[in-house]
DNA sequence: CGATTTTGAATATTATATTATTCATTTTTA
DNA sequence: TAAAAATGAATAATATAATATTCAAAATCG
């Protein structure tokens, strides 16, 4: 028997990996908001685990060049399956 | 040269992805709301490509099985990458 | 076809995500 | 170690997601 990952836990790694990937790229908060038109607070609590926005959640995975990962995962779904994606 | 999914069209896939699943398994939007304590103008918006929260995402990707697959997509970008999951 | 169910849409209200500002603490770096 | 930068956290204000209600149109079914 295997029990799936939970929300809060999905997003507590979301938060997690907001913050590493924000590092790697060796940004503060404060420059990745500017980046997407966010304020710093909308990233630090999103790295906190908070609930937030597709719209916040959506620039931050395109950012990182991992929308299109996303959309692949949605696709899968729906049989639109075009495959050849890079991202 | 590739270009990525934008935002908006990410957003209407996952609308498209809802509506496909939902009727797939033979719910009306009122049914799948009570399932998720979510209203039925929830699940409107959002299979119309409105903008919500990761709540609500993640409620609509835990019914349908697709949150460990989201949650997967994370932690291989973090290094968690336990690899071995089903889901 | 007629009846029932489902869905889209509008309004108004409530809950909450986002923001600006400020300050204390922590981390970084020179 | 001292200074600077980055982060966490609190408050208050604004924007907007979620909700309840209602009604018309569309889809489904007997």
């Amino acid at each position: 028997m295997l029990i799936g990952v939970s929300i809060k836990e999905t997003k507590l790694k979301t938060a997690e990996m907001v913050k590493v990937l924000r590092k790697r790229e060796k940004l503060s908060q404060e420059q990745l908001a500017m980046r997407l038109n966010l304020s710093r607070i909308t990233i630090k609590n999103l790295e906190a685990g908070k609930n937030a926005t597709l719209d916040t959640l959506f620039k931050v995975l395109q950012y990182f060049d991992l929308l299109q990962s996303f959309a692949d995962l949605v696709d899968r779904e729906t049989g639109q399956q075009d495959y050849d994606s890079i991202y």
